[in-house]
DNA sequence: GTGAAAGCGCTAACAA
DNA sequence: TTGTTAGCGCTTTCAC
């Protein structure tokens, strides 16, 4: 059906081994000859097999990219920087959403060591030390986007999440806001935890205290943040600002408010986190704070890369700033004199 | 580093040839050396290389996804429902955003072919027939999501977008408006055409002249419908609603109302197509028509998977009906008395 | 019920 | 400069 090296060779009356060469460029070959080569590869629309190749311990050119979800336009965005970057570099992609399921992780996982990947980008949030220790032990390279893992040797690309939740608080604190709420992912999350603690810190810093009825927690979807927002603002003596811990769920929190007749940001701000295309296309369109995603992506990318040439054996952690992204959710708190 | 068959077949005592009969469940083998191999295989966490067994004649069990833009939500959405079906059947899907460039699909499927994917599924929008009938011709298993190319013998699974148009535009006379502006992406595109094909005739049913100035054309981007938009709202006299050929035209035609101070519903009417997340998450939520993306999804998969495993030969045209979704961003028209 | 051996398409010494 | 050959890890007859 498809040609093989043995029809190229036949065809241009050399052997498969000179054909191997001027496919990849090595070793010396007459200048006629590789034309001629060349030529007869073209003719048959040849496509030299990766899969062969990779079996004589070349590289399958293909990573892996675990993440929640594709359709969340957050990890959306990443799956695009990453297959951009690594297309650059001679990479493909596969895509593999978990759903945070730690079952379809490890499925996926497995699968993609069956099909010998040269190297796995883990977005996804189970903390599985078990799974991951096993890659590691495998030599499998391994590169951490969005998460963290601070027990394991792994490169690692995330945001300030600390940073990140700290100058959301310190935002809405500076507006005036004192009651603030806060609507976090997932409990066992690492980055989940680091920008409740920046939320924490910022309160504590400007002499608040911080109120634990105040802090709720959702799964990472919009109707997830609708009714945690709903049930928050149905309290009397609620709060007068949510910080939302990613763009889905302030959505959710938009949502909420507007069932309910409440103006933002005149009777609430609300303040995200990740910037995804959703933040600038809600009305109003919300304040949040941005994660440099192409930079993350590419930056994963490059050092993903460079272990599976290896390149480098030390790990990295490179941990980039995020930036607030003021937009129209939030506002000076509005003292209601009734 | 990695063990092999041989590794496992040594460690249980027995031949490579019985553990590949236990790894596949193929010919017979006695209970007790069955159940040892799969012992020595779990203790040796051995995956099978699906490369090796690839070159035998095999499957890889991977299959390509070309779409303009994983970051896209439409695609994304695509993308996922591919992606569950394809894993369901037993494949892995490599993704591959185009950007509608032309190069970049001919080298994408060049590196697919390469990788010896069992089959591709194309959402893109160029119309490069010889590309695909080189596939065709070397047997390549082939299906279209969202595209249409009628010339071809190829698997495809579409909605009606003349029938879209045609509900999208009806359902807009129907309020009362005669002055209809379109906004279509790309007029090579088949889809785009249905759709204004559906749009003409809606209005000629109603009795409407087709007035080729209320037709404007942009790229896919929520700023390319943005700027139109603000072009066609900066007319004096200008149309009462927009048809957006797409959700993304549409967040572009309603930020360029905000801008201009022009009410949503009152003052304009606007409808989309596709009913991506942005359609309910946008203020406000987006009168649109809904494509079933995901039974879209699942349904090319399994026409592409059944082709791989040759189950059927002939080819099929999926026509699913588009289904119109009443939101916020439309209302009867409202007669100016100034 | 199990194993020996050929072969899948390619790479990489090593010869010529 | 070009060709011969031995694998790479697996599947699959065909013997035993």
């Amino acid at each position: 059906m498809k040609p093989t090296i043995y029809d190229i060779a036949r065809e241009a009356g050399v052997s498969i081994a000179t054909v191997s060469k001027v496919i990849n460029n090595t070793g010396r070959i007459g200048d006629k000859t590789k034309q001629k080569v060349m030529k007869v590869m073209k003719d048959l629309d040849y496509h030299p097999s990766i899969v062969a190749s990779a079996l004589t311990g070349k590289k399958t050119h293909t990573i892996g990219l675990l993440i929640p979800d594709i359709a969340n336009p957050f990890f959306a965005e990443i799956a695009r920087s990453v297959e951009d970057m690594g297309n650059e570099l001679g990479f493909s992609v596969m895509m593999c959403s978990t759903d945070n399921n730690i079952d379809k992780e490890s499925k996926y996982i497995s699968l993609l060591e069956q099909k010998r990947v040269d190297g796995i980008i883990l977005a996804t949030g189970t903390q599985n030390t078990t799974i991951l220790q096993n890659l590691l032990k495998k030599k499998v390279p391994i590169a951490l986007i969005a998460r963290d893992m601070p027990s394991l040797p792994v490169d690692t690309v995330l945001v300030d999440d600390y940073m990140g939740g700290y100058e959301a608080t310190s935002h809405l604190i500076k507006l005036g806001h004192q009651k603030i709420s806060i609507i976090a992912e997932d409990l066992t999350v690492m980055s989940s935890k680091e920008r409740i603690r920046g939320y924490c810190q910022a309160l504590e810093d400007h002499g608040l205290a911080f109120d634990e009825r105040l802090l709720h927690v959702s799964d990472f979807t919009i109707e997830g943040g609708r009714k945690v927002a709903a049930k928050i603002l149905s309290e009397n003596n609620s709060a007068t600002a949510i910080f939302a811990c990613n763009d889905l769920l302030a959505m959710g929190a938009i949502q909420a408010a507007r069932e309910k007749g409440i103006q933002i940001p005149e009777d609430l701000s609300i303040i995200g986190f990740d910037n995804t295309i959703l933040a600038s296309i809600c009305d109003p369109p919300l304040t949040t704070i941005a994660q440099p995603i192409q930079d993350m992506g590419k930056k994963v990318v490059e050092l993903l890369v460079k272990e599976i040439k290896e390149e480098k054996t030390t790990k990295q952690r490179v941990v980039l700033m995020p930036k607030l992204e003021i937009r129209k959710t939030t506002s000076e708190i509005h003292i209601n004199l009734v």
